[in-house]
DNA sequence: TAGATTGTTAATCGATTAACAATC
DNA sequence: TAGATTGTTAATCGATTAACAATC
């Protein structure tokens, strides 16, 4: 499969068009043109049908770009109709909250393990997923194959998880510890690391910044 | 007050050196050169030396940087000693984890209030504060005068409560509702949005591209 | 057809990297 | 001092914007 990989700035702006246009489709706008769309999003109409073109040519001149075709193009390139099979570690406030509050099917994910170190939690269940004890996660991975898991652990635990991870055969990580996950020299693991907290500190920076302007 | 005005990509670099910085520090590390740190990082030693820059000369040639020295000047300019007063909007499942998993104080905030417009939640405490009724919100910043709020509201809600906030003079938002703030021709208003499921899905794409790769 | 708007090439802008003189 | 490494300028690279011919 020849395909020419697209820049990282195009992939992040995907989900946003993909929650535009999906707003539009439940206002019934049938049809948009780069021009409009750009307004409402805030970027410009080159822009969009530059990153658009990445993929294909979705839009026909003089008309511009049907909605609900554009944005099921866009969730199939997302891959939004995949299930693929994800795992939870650790399950504190923020894995609890991120297994009740993310809705996984419809992103292309499907939740089916959450893990903990912790036995009390062992055997209860969130959001309809059985939280098993960490040292159950070979077998499960084993009898299950996950391809993914989000990771809601302390940053001492993550270096160590991983590999055993990676081991057992995890592709994706979604990662949530204060750690920074980083896999060189393997294109087929792939990371996304979150950083709540560095993400708070940018908006220290601005407020502080905005607070102190005059 | 005459600053340069420091590009977005530097800045959201900061609270990443400010973690390894601290990480370097809790190991002992005196002192560390551009090289060295961009080797850890994974980033090249000009982008550091250039980042630094921005902000001024914290190196010595010959010598390369003072670790602890370094990192509290970074930890300064990201304003991680400040104590904005901030207030968490929707005391659901993500914003009760957010309370009780983000260390506020640490990041130089304060969180002072909790609202939810659930009548059964008023009343309680998350991580030692007060659940207050979004009826009262007002009252409350006139008494206390927060200067940031944390949006954990579903999409419908965010608009509006955003407006209502900004009136009582909210000035930065760190914004976890699936709906896209932007405040447009106001340079005093600060926000960062999150968007987990967004990051999701650009988890998604690359999972899907690995997977197909071969 | 005429008008509108795309797809795509070319121009610009900004960010990253390289190079090196200054200096500890 | 000599060696190391910064601060900073210049070169490169990539991403965004502008322009316009193609075409619906």
């Amino acid at each position: 499969m020849s395909k020419t990989l697209i820049s990282s700035p195009v992939i992040k702006r995907l989900p946003r068009y993909y929650r535009f246009l999906g707003e539009l489709e439940k206002q019934d706008v049938i049809r948009i043109s780069s021009r409009e769309l750009s307004e409402k999003m805030g970027l410009t109409a080159s822009q969009i049908r530059q990153d658009l073109n990445c993929f294909g040519g979705f839009g026909q001149q003089g008309y511009g770009y049907n909605v609900s075709t554009l944005r099921k193009s866009i969730g199939e390139i997302l891959g939004v109709d995949s299930k693929n099979k994800t795992i939870l570690i650790g399950a504190g406030n923020l894995g609890k909250a991120i297994a009740r509050h993310i809705d996984f099917p419809k992103r292309g994910f499907e939740l089916i393990g959450i893990f903990d170190s912790n036995p009390e939690k062992t055997g209860t269940t969130i959001s309809d997923v059985n939280v098993l004890h960490i040292d159950d996660i070979q077998r499960f991975c084993n009898e299950h194959n996950p391809v993914c898991a989000v990771l809601c652990i302390p940053r001492e635990a993550a270096e160590d998880i991983t590999s055993r991870l990676i081991a057992l055969g995890i592709k994706g990580f979604w990662n949530f510890s204060h750690y920074d996950l980083r896999i060189d020299h393997d294109d087929s693991i792939v990371v996304v690391n979150v950083h709540l907290t560095d993400s708070l500190m940018t908006l220290s920076y601005g407020l502080n910044s905005a607070l102190n302007q005059n």
